[in-house]
DNA sequence: CCCACACTTAACGCAAGGGCTAAGTATTTG
DNA sequence: CAAATACTTAGCCCTTGCGTTAAGTGTGGG
């Protein structure tokens, strides 16, 4: 039980924050240098460098740096840990509502 | 865009920890109380009852006391933020898939 | 070669998270 | 009614998160 835990620690921390869902969602559209993705958020630069780094090392982005601009692009095979996550639950409550099931069956046959 | 924003806050950074999600998962199965729920989680009382407190504020679950015992039970429907979350986020993807290939047949065009 | 640009590093302040112990409250139960 | 049960509250500690300013590094353009 419980597979990828501090996997699944990280990507969700990192969720967590409305700066960085806005850059996923950004990053959705595609590839952005770390000055055009901070142009949009309330705070410096050194703040905003921050969130780009705790996204990195959740897995969610990457990036690379070419000169002086680095550019931040999306794992989008990262977020699968979050759907299998989600299906895993959804797989606890189908087996609850099937024992139920059965048990009301089992009650109406007595 | 970004609705939801707070909510989802909140319900990140409640997923965000493993005694939360072992707690989410034992839900799954029915409602428990807070003391069988504690025996599964490796420290005090009251530090465990933190963990409870957060999930409840969140949403993602609910709680109602009867005598001396705390009942928990999981709100299933409050998982419906993190669907549409991630629906939104693939619906974005969509989108660029789409125009990258409108861009790829017009080249095609020319 | 010098300066602007795009980060990057360092150091700090404050609030919140996650854990603990000790003591308190409210229900049973014997 | 006394004692055990099931939390609850209060207070403390340490680490981490999120923001700041100030100064530093490395590239690229004029």
């Amino acid at each position: 039980m419980e597979k990828y835990s501090s996997a699944l620690d990280g990507v969700f921390v990192a969720l967590a924050d409305p700066t960085r869902r806005a850059v996923i969602r950004r990053l959705g559209q595609g590839p952005a240098s770390v000055g055009d993705l901070a142009g949009e958020a309330p705070m410096t630069l050194p703040s905003f460098m921050k969130h780009v780094r705790m996204l990195e090392s959740s897995g969610l982005i990457s990036t690379s740096k070419a000169g002086r601009v680095r550019t931040c692009e999306l794992n989008r095979n990262r977020f699968g840990l979050i759907n299998d996550w989600l299906g895993d639950q959804k797989a606890i409550w189908r087996e609850r509502t099937d024992r139920l099931e059965q048990f009301v069956t089992k009650e109406d046959k007595s």
